[in-house]
RNA sequence: UCCUCGGUAGCUCAAUGGUAGAGCAUUCGGCUGUUAACCGAAGGGUUCCAGGUUCGAGUCCUGGCCGAGGAGCCA
């Protein structure tokens, strides 16, 4: 029996007998030649298939065989110029496992085809190069931030989905029947977070957020990911070296690991090879002064829309951080500026070509009395939050974080114009299935 | 929630108020090196739904449904 090899493996077997198990791609015919493109997953490889070489039936199997029937296709690797990736097999033998029915074909056809239609069929169009190649940048990113906090000492803690009441107050949450009571999904580890890091020292979570709002664009999601980091002892400056120094370990990752995907998704390198530290830092202040000299028409005060992130950004070639704004339009728990009380000890970064927000965090707010008077000028329920008072209340200690949203970071490192081919099966204003 | 645009063959799209079409896909035929193969032929329609105007509606009007792009809000 020949073995069972990886199409991305092919290279080691050249001149070998070898089967591949996957999925028929493409099937192109020329006289009495057939030339089945089979994918498993790991690659797409060029079966060739003379009529006069194989058994009747081997040839006639082939030739039926309808685009995503299942296989198992058994033949010799052979180098070869004309080859998409240098190497294709001359078939000997093929075993159907399921062939697609005539009447039934596969939707998604190597043609155009327009986003209703793919989203539609999200759960077939993952199999597609371009949606595999982004599941593999995913896969990396996720990877790289997991990796380059455990490095560093940094423990796990997954914090809950299931939350009493509002992590910020501001925003828009799913409520869900819990028993005989309310719960609503969370949408952020922020502030268990901040009990575990008193706990640990540094921590992070990973998990998913949810966000009610009725956004409909291309940067939100209603189900979406983030990676949080908390460090305590920190303040604003350290946080925003670690936001800094991460993004750059995971575009680092990314073009040491995945070039091949960033080729598929056509990516251009070099402007993702321009983000090694340090970023630009620029402060609220100047950010205002920038936009209003642009054109913008925002005011000191105010918080930035997507066009102005964009203005923003597009004045550097690498992320921005963007830090100190006003504490008005920031979370109840960001620290003020001792020097500007109106600030918030916080900062943003931008991702360079228009990407807008990929990151949100700052110095959280460790004196009792000032989180006592914030919770009560946000009107928020009191008993929700006595147990985050108790982290003032034992020990306090000044600490900083952020969060990630991933999706964005990946749209970002992909090129992609919208953050719903970044996750598997994006949830949205008007999508809820596959 | 608001603004704009759209819904016609399996898919992507055309069609001055006057016989509903093309490319691709599918089926059949041809081709011994194809690269989203190519060449020839065939089959394929509740024009999103419900009303209305008209001799006549895919086209015009009203209402609804679904979706896309953007805004606000946010990661």
């Amino acid at each position: 029996m020949p073995p069972i090899v990886e199409i991305r493996n092919v290279a080691n077997f050249a001149g070998q007998e070898v089967t591949i198990q996957g999925w028929l791609y493409n099937l192109r015919e020329s006289g009495r030649l057939l030339f089945p493109l089979v994918r498993d997953g790991t690659g797409i490889i060029q079966g060739v298939v003379v009529r006069s070489a194989v058994p009747p039936e081997v040839f006639a199997r082939i030739r039926e065989l309808t685009q995503e029937s299942s296989l198992r296709v058994t033949g010799k690797v052979r180098a070869d110029q004309r080859a998409p990736g240098g190497f294709e097999l001359d078939v000997s033998h093929v075993e159907v496992l399921q062939l697609v029915p005539l009447d039934r074909p596969y939707p998604i056809t190597p043609k155009e085809h327009g986003i209703e239609f793919l989203m539609d069929h999200r759960h077939l169009w993952l199999r597609s190069q371009r949606q595999r190649a982004i599941l593999g940048v995913r896969h990396e990113i996720v990877k790289a931030c997991r990796d380059y906090l455990d490095e560093r000492g940094f423990t796990l803690v997954d914090t809950p989905i299931f939350t009493p009441a509002a992590c910020e107050g501001t925003t828009t949450l799913f409520e869900v029947n819990y028993f005989e009571d309310k719960a609503y999904l969370t949408q952020s580890g922020q502030l268990y977070n901040e009990a575990a890091v008193m706990a640990v020292g540094k921590t992070y979570c990973f998990g998913p957020a949810f966000r009610a709002e009725k956004s409909k664009t291309r940067r939100h999601l209603t189900e979406f990911w983030i990676v949080e980091p908390e460090v305590a002892f920190a303040h604003l400056d350290d946080t925003m070296e670690l936001a800094e120094a991460l993004i750059a370990f995971v575009v680092g990752r990314v073009l040491e690991k995945r070039r091949p995907e960033l080729e598929t998704l056509e990516r251009a390198i070099g402007p993702l090879e321009k983000c090694t530290p340090p970023f630009p830092r620029l402060s609220y202040d100047d950010a205002v002064k920038i936009l209003q000299a642009k054109g913008s028409e925002i005011r000191w005060g105010g918080d930035f829309g997507g066009t102005d992130e964009t203005i923003l950004s597009e004045n550097f070639d690498r992320p921005v951080l963007v830090h100190r704004y006003p504490s008005q339009v920031k979370a109840f728990y960001m620290t003020p500026d001792p020097v500007r009380p109106e600030l918030a000890l916080c900062v943003d970064v931008l991702a360079p070509e228009g990407y807008g927000e990929i990151v949100g965090g700052g110095e959280r707010l460790a004196d009792y009395d000032l989180l006592m008077k914030r919770i009560e000028e946000n009107q928020l329920p009191r008993p929700a939050f006595e147990w985050y008072l108790d982290l003032r209340r034992y020990g306090s200690v000044p600490h900083s974080g952020f969060g990630m949203g991933i999706e964005r970071v990946v749209a970002w490192i992909c090129g992609l114009e919208h953050v719903r081919e970044t996750i598997p099966f994006p949830r949205m204003l008007y999508r809820l299935t596959p």
